[in-house]
DNA sequence: CACCAACTGTAGCACTTGCTACACTCCCGC
DNA sequence: GCGGGAGTGTAGCAAGTGCTACAGTTGGTG
C-alpha cells in the first residue's frame, strides 16, 4: 500500500478530467492509465481497486460541480436563479460533471456499488449547494428546497433529452420551468400549508 | 439469416423482460440466451447483431411504455394528471421501462450508437403520448407540449435520484409540480405571447 | 430419391477485463 | 555496507466479450 498521498491526488484529478471527456460507462483501466502515462497495475496498487478509483473520481467531479456553484454570484430571485443555474450548468465546466453524475446514476439505479453510495452522498451536497446558491439570491430556504428538488430533477431531464433536442426547445423549457417555480411562492404565500 | 419472423418477435419479447429485470448497461449475450434457452450464437443468428437486438428490446420497451399510457383513462385537469402520470410511473408495468429508458439514454449520452437514435425515437414517440394523454385531460395542445416537456424531465429527475430519497419527499416533489405546471396555465392566460 | 436452403450445436478465435505473482530498483535507518 | 519496505515494470491469469467457422440436421421441393 503507497505512503505519499500526493500521486493518488494528482492521478485522481487526470482521471477524473479523462472521465469527464470520456464518459463513466465504459471505463476500463488500461486506456485510463495510458492516458496517464502509467499502468493498470500502478492505479490498482495506488488505488487499491477499480471501485475505489471510481467513487474518488466521483467525489472529485462531485467537489468540482459544487465549487463551481458555490462561486458563482447571487441571482436576483427565484426565475432568476433557474435561468442563471441553467446556463451555469450547460456552461464547458459543468456539464461533463453532471453527464458524469447521470452515467453514475444510471449505473447505480439498480443498486449497483459503488454507484448507489457514491451518487447518494454527492446528490446530497450538490443539492445543499444548490439550496444555499437560492438563499443567497433571497428565497427563504423552506421553498429553496422545495424549488430545487424540481429544479435539479427537470434539469437532469432536460440534460438526459438535450442530445435529441434543439437548442429553442430547451430554451423554452427553461423559461417555462423558471415560470413554474416561481408561482410557488405564490402558492406558497396563499396557502402557506399545503 | 432467418425467414421465419415469429421467433424472432418471442424472443424480443422474452429479451425485453430480462432487460427490464436485469437492467440495460452490463447487458451480454450469454446470460441473456441462457435465460432464453438459447445460445448467444442463435441469437445473433436471428438478429444479426448485439446492437440490433438491443434497438429491438428498446422499441419493445417504448412500445409497452406507449401502449400503458395510451391506455390510461383521462384525467380531470392539467393538475391531476401529473399525479396520475407520476402513479403510473412508478407502477410496476411502467418503472422498468423508464429506468431501462434512463440506461438507454445515459448510454447515448456521448453519442454512442445504436443507443442515442433508438433513444430519440422513444422519446419522441414517448413524448406525443404523454401530451395525448393531456389533451385527452382537456389541456389545450400547445400547453400540453410545453407542460410534458417539463414534466417528463422532472419525472426523469426524480427517479434518478428516488433510488435515494424517502418516498415523501417525491410525493411532496410532484405536489409541487403538479402546482407548479398548472400555474403555466394561468400564466399562458395571462399574457399568451411570452 | 436427391438437392438445397433454413436452421442449430460445438468449438473456438481474437480481444478485453480486473487483478496478481514475481522480480527488480530505489532509498532510508541501522 | 546492509536489511527492508515502498514503489514499479513485465508478464500473465482466469474469466468474459461479440462474433464466426464448420459440421451437421432438418424439412420441403424437384
Amino acid at each position: 500500500m503507497p505512503e505519499d498521498p500526493g500521486r493518488r491526488e494528482a492521478w485522481t484529478r487526470a482521471a477524473t478530467d479523462y472521465v469527464l471527456r470520456e464518459g463513466l460507462i465504459g471505463l476500463s483501466l488500461r486506456p485510463l492509465a495510458a492516458s496517464l502515462g502509467t499502468s493498470d497495475r500502478m492505479l490498482l496498487y495506488h488505488f487499491g481497486t477499480k471501485d475505489d478509483l471510481v467513487a474518488a473520481i466521483l467525489r472529485e467531479a462531485n467537489d468540482r460541480s459544487v465549487a463551481y456553484v458555490t462561486d458563482l454570484p447571487a441571482s436576483a430571485d427565484l426565475r432568476a436563479a433557474v435561468h442563471d443555474l441553467w446556463s451555469a450548468w450547460g456552461s464547458p465546466p459543468l456539464e461533463p460533471c453532471t453527464r458524469t453524475y447521470i452515467e453514475a446514476a444510471a449505473l447505480g439505479l439498480l443498486g449497483r456499488e459503488p454507484y448507489a453510495t457514491v451518487v447518494r452522498e454527492a446528490n446530497d451536497r450538490w443539492t445543499a449547494c444548490l439550496v444555499t446558491h437560492l438563499t443567497r439570491s433571497g428565497v427563504d430556504r423552506p421553498l429553496a428546497q422545495r424549488a430545487v428538488t424540481i429544479v435539479d430533477a427537470a434539469f437532469l431531464g432536460f440534460q438526459l433529452d438535450a442530445p435529441l433536442d434543439p437548442p429553442a426547445l430547451s430554451r423554452q423549457a427553461v423559461a417555462d420551468l423558471a415560470d413554474a417555480v416561481a408561482a410557488l411562492d405564490g402558492a406558497a404565500r396563499a396557502r402557506p400549508r399545503r
